[in-house]
DNA sequence: TCAGCTGTTTGAGCTCCAGCAAACAACGAT
DNA sequence: ATCGTTGTTTGCTGGAGCTCAAACAGCTGA
């Protein structure tokens, strides 16, 4: 991808970059570096010093942590125009998590000092950041009030509803997921066990509101899997 | 108290003016507002716009979540040289809860146009602000993991050994969390039951590791807590 | 084509803990 | 002192969902 058609796709849609006049834009992007990474692989490791932040590019990338009990959770899925890393390096703490390709993944990245940089000559980027710090941390407190007071069913939708808006495909015949997601991962992200999250897909399929495969999940019924988020399901 | 006195009992130990040469915390002290709040009432409700954020000198205030269905959550509870509504502000967005002083409480208080002035003046503010705010972060995950993997009594001790931090004061049998707590509030931390809380504690206390009152809770076994917060007692 | 791996399904049992209920205790106000 | 309020204790019951177990299915590579 040229430079100029990489600019094209991200003007105007980066969070972080909001309000910014286009010049400015131009010379952010042309300081970060281009970088790949092969599905699988990880990008930095929960606990390092975070010396750099990425931009997501294209692909998709798994940000989790583990306990030194060694149980692990699904902090988030980070999608195409979204930042891996920008609360630790802003906040000068080491990763809180560790972050893994799901797909393969172009990311554009700087370091620590090259934010400094243009943070100081655009102050808007430091407003940007702390209004995304602000809204991760908002969405975390939600997250810690549904699981203390919510069944795991309208849990699970929930998640479903969050990853259609973030990583929603439409199709032929509903909205697919796009990107390999097992039932594992669900249940990490949820807060429950691959067990329970299958039986629940399964009852899902039979009433038409799902579709599965191995990692994969499609939503045909939007509209009732927000329901069953907004109330927990009450029927037979 | 003088302000002299104030600059005393503040200086250095504030985390938002950590690193800021003395003339600028006084310059700063003198911008903010005194303000008093008595037991019981409330700083500000969860979802208005957030117009100023607030240090606490002396007292305490309980930072709470409620959902559209009703149910509560305590996020947190913030004591001497903590910040309210420091994430808000900061991030432009609404309070994401509501705060009520549990105790008679002094403040002192600026609005956004104050921080703004003052952040430019001295950018390290902003970093100690960011700093901040991925804290909070970094323990909300920790929590979410807590709730996805851990027994209730494990979180109850843990929770306790977090408030013995904040708030623990020494006495001649125990430590003692020094503000009214009760086992409704420590329920709504934990995401459990009064009813459990109860029981726990009530099995604790025979085995000499807390003895509590009515909103009173004091720590005689920090070790054992400690313990069972690590592992979650698997013991008879 | 087959073997091996990884992911999924489904069953059975059991446990933790929420939910309900009712008595009890501490505190404050009159 | 007494009454009402608010917080706490404790028993009982049921069920959501975790755990263990075992079979099954889809993908990959030899």
């Amino acid at each position: 991808m040229r430079n100029e058609q990489l600019r094209e796709s991200l003007k105007g849609k980066v969070p972080l970059f909001e309000g910014l006049p286009e010049e400015a834009l131009d010379e952010i992007l042309k300081r970060g570096h281009r970088h790949q990474l092969a599905k699988g692989f990880i990008l930095f490791h929960q606990g390092e010093p975070a010396d750099s932040f990425h931009l997501i590019i294209a692909g998709r990338l798994k940000v989790a942590q583990t306990s030194e009990e060694g149980q692990q959770m699904i902090v988030r899925y980070l999608g195409p125009r979204e930042l891996a890393g920008c609360v630790a390096v802003c906040g000068g703490l080491p990763y809180p998590a560790t972050a893994t390709a799901v797909e393969d993944t172009w990311l554009l990245q700087w370091n620590r000092g090259a934010l400094a940089d243009v943070a100081e000559r655009w102050p808007q980027i430091a407003l940007n950041a702390m209004r995304i710090m602000g809204g991760r941390t908002q969405e975390l407190q939600d997250r810690v009030r549904e699981l203390q007071g919510e069944r795991v069913e309208q849990r699970i939708a929930r998640t479903l509803g969050r990853l259609v808006v973030q990583a929603g495909r439409r199709t032929a015949d509903g909205i697919e997921i796009d990107f390999p997601l097992s039932r594992q991962d669900l249940a990490e992200m949820v807060g429950t066990t691959l067990h329970t999250v299958s039986r629940t897909l399964a009852a899902w399929e039979q009433e038409g509101i799902v579709r599965s495969g191995r990692q994969k999940v499609m939503i045909r019924d939007a509209a009732s899997l927000s329901v069953i988020a907004g109330s927990g399901e009450q029927s037979s």
